[in-house]
DNA sequence: CGAACTATTGACTGCCATCAATTAGTGTGG
DNA sequence: CCACACTAATTGATGGCAGTCAATAGTTCG
């Protein structure tokens, strides 16, 4: 059904002279290993590519891999049997995939740039991350981050309001990134209304509403469809109503 | 403002003898531990027991604490600024609290019956942590887990309607209490209605409502004001529309 | 330049929230 | 033990926010 790219050239083994010029490196899980392990670690991965729209792991399938972004973003979903749709988040550069609980994906992945991912066999990471006790505390703060993140998202879909939802997405969304080096005002947004309003438990109408709000309002301006220039980020702020 | 209950011979130190015949061990992370850690972790513990309607801990103060919970019923919310909350979850005997990725809770909890835990200082049990490869890994498959279970508390909010998320609340409260070695048909309600509406992003009267048509359905059966007798579970998952 | 898709805007509907009244349950003191 | 007060739960009436349905405008790409 869903295709994978792939660049044939860059199959397993490329990434340990890569590695210390990743412009990943400094966001990514693999920061907190020494260089004998980041070896270890590089031995057993491999770059993959995947062209926009492409699926990264589909929602039901064996659990095999764990991957890391490079570069691009990707959006993780969940579907319920009639076609509903909940987006579960977007993972950016730096951004790490792979915990799961079971032997199958819990949730699917979507390429919605093009993507670059260093891509690891679960057993092979698995057996990284038991010898190396930095990389298992590394995990477990990133676990820590998520938890806290999902928390305040279930905050979001349980009682803000469409504006509410709206304001804090677009903070959110700022906020990560700037810290990847981007623009705070320019907000790049990759992924469609649709994917937006699933994401915000919302529908394209009521997202493409409040934001003609806000810009009626000044406080953002939209670059054409993917990108919104942020004006007044503290009225977006009262708008977003607390964390 | 409210009131740590604990009784005064349940100071420090009294656990080790105690942990073998602890009806939670089986639940509970410490059963990861052979005996001498076991005793350590005991040695730095206490236990503590609270009342009901009284806070473990409140939003905002130095989490200078973990705990594990032996007894009862304990409560997470995360608060608005305007007042309005948002139920996380509810934990139940075995389960662990404490991930926490900063200096201070991000969330309050409250006990709903009364409790008993075993509460350790953060920088004890983190020492503890980096020498017991065990605990790290139990820990980092919780955190697993309970990203897992988030998730679909996600889908829940998002997208799913208000007989469907009774139904789904029901049914996940009865496999838990079904696994702690509770009745599948008899599902404890420890918590109020208010409580529920505030776990599933909707009103008390909604839940009130959908609770009455499942009755009307003759799909439960409601005893007392805290416990429902499951009549037709098939009925309930079809209702809840997937998992 | 036209086809196909996505986004926006408008009109109307419906589910759940709100407001309100009644009933049931719980604890207290006479 | 029961009457009273208080709180929580249920049920009913109404309203509003966001969803649905529909039409238009804007983008992208062959």
């Amino acid at each position: 059904m869903l295709q994978l790219t792939q660049t044939p050239a860059a199959e397993a083994g490329a990434c340990p002279q890569a590695c210390e010029a990743c412009s990943a490196r400094p966001f990514s899980i693999c920061h907190v290993l020494p260089h004998p392990d980041l070896r270890r670690l590089a031995d057993g991965g491999a770059v993959k590519t995947f062209a926009p729209h492409t699926a990264l792991v589909c929602e039901g399938e064996p659990a095999e891999h764990v991957f890391n972004i490079t570069e691009g973003v990707v959006m993780l979903y969940r579907l319920l049997t009639d076609g509903r749709r909940q987006v579960l988040g977007f993972l950016l550069k730096g951004d790490f995939l792979g915990l799961t609980a079971g032997a199958a994906y819990d949730l699917g992945v979507e390429a919605l740039t093009p993507v670059r991912v260093c891509r690891f066999p679960r057993p092979a990471f698995r057996r990284l991350l038991l010898e190396t006790p930095q990389l298992e505390q590394e995990l477990l703060s990133r676990a820590s981050d998520e938890l806290l993140a999902a928390r305040a998202h279930l905050t979001l879909l349980g009682r803000k309001t469409a504006i509410e939802r709206v304001c804090s997405f677009l903070l959110h969304l700022a906020d990560r990134q700037a810290r990847l080096g981007g623009s705070a005002e320019l907000i790049e947004l990759p992924m469609t209304r649709t994917d937006i309003a699933d994401y915000l438990g919302l529908t394209p109408e009521t997202v493409s509403r409040s934001l003609s709000m806000l810009k009626r309002l000044k406080a953002v301006l939209t670059v054409g469809t993917d990108a919104v220039r942020l004006l007044k980020r503290e009225m977006l702020e009262d708008l977003a109503e607390a964390a």
